[in-house]
DNA sequence: TGTACATCAGTGAACGCGCGTTCACTGATGTAC
DNA sequence: TGTACATCAGTGAACGCGCGTTCACTGATGTAC
């Protein structure tokens, strides 16, 4: 049942894209064949080609639809609070929350594809895609922070570095007690209510 | 030439576990095969199982090393410096060190391997090894905090998502000008140094 | 609107390759006398 | 101390397997008349 119609070979293109993204971030981009992701999409193999120059072109289009996605989720949030602290807390309580922990395929890509990205040549288009999501989440952090541009942009910078860590290691730990307690750390540090110092800024 | 001394057989073995904490961390688990680590220590692939059960049994074993290579450099740094809040500094600027981003291999483990280490069974050998490196390091950050035990804890436990969450994060960014920005914010955040806001405690 | 035909999205076999693991073999090491 | 021989660390071919990518083919779609 070959050739297609238009609209129908869009929507296969984006039944890749973000079958891609859920798996990349589940699996690794070494952990998914081209295979395992047009039949996570109701394709044969063959066909990937059509769509995609490789498998490390569809990673960076993976890798920004994912960030793309975790932005406006952020934005909605921020929409949704009546004012920065609350929208800080809103985000950081969904970011370090267990379902995200679970759920990957449907988190933030920033834990789940930062050791792959790291590995990655500098030349591969998965890079700028990954710096670049980085860059916009950092961007929303900052308007939600205190103190000159420079300021905000530097506690932006040390809170998504916390967040990520936080949420590597807890999943990492995952079936051990400590792994909740990663994410209790960096949350409390996070909103400011280190337990047994200051009570509140 | 086969049939070698039992001293050269301890060194063989020393040799595969050595090349194999330094090529596991730069190349990821998946990264590097077993005639890979078996040519990095001078052998031939086949005869790797007369030393480990499994690619994943080794996979744990260079895991706890490079762990313990970690903790025993930081005791060391402690041993050196005349109080906590010098060691931490200590620790803290060269775990977050341009060096420490580009000698991957002599690094600590828990950056390159935390997103390793998230994707593997939980039955896995190596998540064991690590939960027990990241424990035996967040106990040493905690010797270094203020408070009483339970707040000594969480600060380390943050201390530490944020260092690894600022070097997994630099390292994905390499070659970006956001890459040192990362490790800069990082660092100020956990020396107390934020600029703009409170002077130092 | 209806027909003839060119296009091309998707199929599945095939390509060369590298993987983790096994195993028969080799010959220096270690031991028993 | 010297000799005979069993042991076993390391070798390299081989196993079955899955990978990314290519390509001849198919037949519904889209178009020209």
């Amino acid at each position: 049942m070959p050739r297609v119609s238009k609209e129908q070979t869009e929507l296969n293109r984006h039944a890749i894209e973000d079958a891609s993204a859920r798996l990349f971030k589940e699996k690794g981009f070494a952990g998914v064949s081209v295979a395992d992701l047009m039949g996570a999409a109701g394709l044969t193999h063959g066909g990937f080609y059509g769509h995609f120059a490789s498998k490390d072109e569809l990673a960076a289009v993976a890798c920004a639809n994912a960030f793309k996605h975790s932005a406006e989720r952020w934005a909605k949030r921020i929409d949704e609070q009546p004012d920065e602290d609350a929208a800080l807390q809103s985000i950081v309580d969904h970011y370090l929350s267990l379902r995200s922990l679970q759920d990957i395929g449907n988190a933030c890509p920033g834990p789940s594809l930062g050791g792959d990205v790291a590995r990655e040549d500098e030349a591969k288009p998965v890079r700028a895609a990954y710096r670049a999501g980085t860059a916009e989440l950092v961007e929303i952090l900052a308007t939600l922070a205190q103190g000159d541009a420079a300021a905000r942009r530097k506690t932006a910078l040390a809170q998504w570095s916390l967040m990520v860590g936080a949420v590597m290691l807890a999943r990492a730990t995952r079936g051990d007690p400590v792994s909740a307690e990663i994410l209790a750390a960096a949350r409390d540090h996070l909103l400011d209510k280190a337990p047994n110092t200051s009570p509140a800024r």
